[in-house]
DNA sequence: TCGTTTACGGCAATCGTTTTCCTAGACTTT
DNA sequence: AAAGTCTAGGAAAACGATTGCCGTAAACGA
């Protein structure tokens, strides 16, 4: 028969058992090491800490969040869990809590305005410090309006304009893309853009863009969907772009499971990689190196990503002046886009 | 300049408005709707609820949870939330949660023993009111021990004797897909097992092999490697099997990911899918549809696994008699174990 | 008529911490 | 010697919600 959990010690009766008040327990538990003297004398700590360690006492955090309204929790909304790109970030939020004393909330938001408001919500009542949005829209307004209502809030993977952010910086990875594609003679190509209202789709896209038009080359608007970042959606759009009758010699999508998904269809089409299309990738998920042909992408640093997301907030929590961070992504060059012969 | 979060109003704020005393406010709020009545006339109930509702009142989590010792928090554990099959899950747990007012921490322990403990710990001190644990070991007593100290929990994903769980039936996963390897005539199986004290892939193995000896047919134990579910694994555990020479015309991973990888491995070693060996998987992640040659797998409920541990959770902790579940695994037959000239 | 319910609701203790004053003595300083 | 300054700590008031125990009237039963 399982026994019932002993009722936990309190400072209280630290205090009886110690013979001081409880306001001394406290300030002896609550203090950093180096500043436990200052309180009470040398014998007096000893006797609290070794009693506290014996009756494995520890603080109850309701009592203190009550009186301090400070609830040390941080509320992180992600669009899906499901999508390794978030999970991986949120892993890098949940070390970087952990070593700060600090508990999380994850929800998914699965990118639905009203489910956003409405877990915010559930959040805030539950007396979160402040959040990390990874779900940021380009196209809706409600970070701003509660940025209005004074709640500290952080962005992660995606950015949006007035807004703190730690993101990579999409814009430049689009570029690294282009530059590649320019150095390999593959510039008839097909971006799979992800989700409109996605910083990172939009800002891939337009690094591309834009350095594809410094080498006078475009990019027809047809040649770039936006379908969503994961699998399914990736095959949806290139399905979609092979039977409108586009034969690009590249194809770039901002997202490697989407990639994936479209190395997929180009091989059921008949076309092989990297032989008639290059194929590029981002993120550098382990996938990227292990399906089939292995996949040229650009690698974020999703983890650190995560970290300060956490660390800007936990600064700003502290009413320092913090800013957006870019985090340089890199080229990885694999199979998928090989320079060999080039029809 | 953002505005100071206004303070928000309280039960005590509220009383005072409505000319009641806290304790009828607090009984009205508390009450779920039809019992309301029991303790104010319905003009009061009205006035309280309007009031609340116009100030915007939300209780203090904090302060309800100091007082009644329960905190409406429960912790996760799993191996790791990039892990999709229990992100899967865990997004399970999540909406169970949410759908009865409870809130829950993630944690990952990366199936490290002293990890386990040091973050059970964490949420232990976070006074959870119970724990689900992903990352059960058949192999470590740490369980065990929490549960004669009276700590209220349940296993999902992976079971253990003595304890409540909620799993998929692998046992029965791994006949349904030893009975499909005997209508194909593929009996030379290699097993990428995963890891060895997870009961995820003693069950799935197990299964297997039992149904294959009742037709007489015994797996050799060389043709069994246990390196882990990820993609990463599934590489090297099948790049061994090949390297030591072994030539099976069939391949069972006791995951989609490891089977990914796997099939990487095969095909760089020029094996055809499924002509030469038989690829199946387990869980029918997305990918399992989408890789190159789509894969067979056991689809496992992991959503509903979730959902269904959080609820056998709830009713422990409402004192409930509660036991473990199996859910029903589902056999799909796809591509990569077509039924074709057998060589 | 008198006793008993029932409806409605208040009092006050309590949960465990933190923190803002205090203080009593010991030491310094001038 | 008087006035400051430390040291080492205590008392008690919050923080916001819950709940066991009562109290008062009106209604009802016999």
């Amino acid at each position: 028969m399982a026994q019932q959990r002993a009722r936990a010690v309190t400072q209280r009766g630290l205090a009886e058992l110690a013979g001081v008040s409880v306001a001394t327990v406290s300030r002896v538990l609550g203090s950093p090491p180096e500043q436990r003297h200052r309180w009470a004398a040398p014998e007096t700590v000893q006797t609290i800490l070794s009693l506290a360690e014996s009756h494995g006492y520890t603080r109850n955090p309701h009592a203190a969040s009550l009186r301090t309204s400070r609830s040390n929790l941080v509320g992180v909304m992600v669009p899906r869990l499901q999508d390794f790109v978030l999970a991986t970030i949120y892993e890098g939020i949940e070390e970087a809590a952990m070593e700060n004393g600090i508990n999380t909330y994850v929800m998914n938001s699965l990118d639905d305005t009203a489910l956003q408001r409405t877990r915010t919500q559930a959040m805030l009542e539950r007396r979160v410090d402040g959040l990390i949005f990874g779900d940021a829209h380009l196209d809706d307004t409600f970070l701003d309006e509660l940025r209005e209502q004074g709640v500290p809030l952080v962005l992660t993977s995606r950015r949006r304009d007035g807004h703190v952010s730690v993101t990579c910086d999409d814009y430049v990875g689009g570029r690294l893309v282009a530059e590649h594609l320019l150095e390999l003679g593959r510039t008839d190509v097909v971006v799979l853009a992800g989700l409109e209202f996605a910083s990172t789709a939009y800002d891939r896209t337009r690094g591309l863009i834009d350095r594809l038009a410094e080498a006078g080359i475009d990019v027809p608007p047809r040649q770039m969907i936006y379908r969503g970042f994961d699998t399914a959606a990736g095959r949806q759009a290139m399905r979609e772009i092979l039977e409108a009758g586009t034969r690009p010699n590249a194809v770039f999508a901002t997202n490697d499971f989407a990639a994936i998904g479209a190395l997929g269809v180009l091989q059921d089409h008949g076309f092989s990689v990297p032989e008639d299309v290059a194929l590029i990738g981002y993120n550098d998920t382990p996938l990227a190196e292990s399906v089939g042909i292995p996949m040229t992408t650009i690698r974020s640093k999703m983890h650190l990503m995560g970290r300060e997301a956490l660390l800007t907030l936990l600064a700003l929590l502290a009413g320092k002046e913090v800013q957006s961070q870019k985090l340089e992504p890199e080229l990885i060059v694999r199979a998928s886009s090989a320079a060999r012969d080039i029809t």
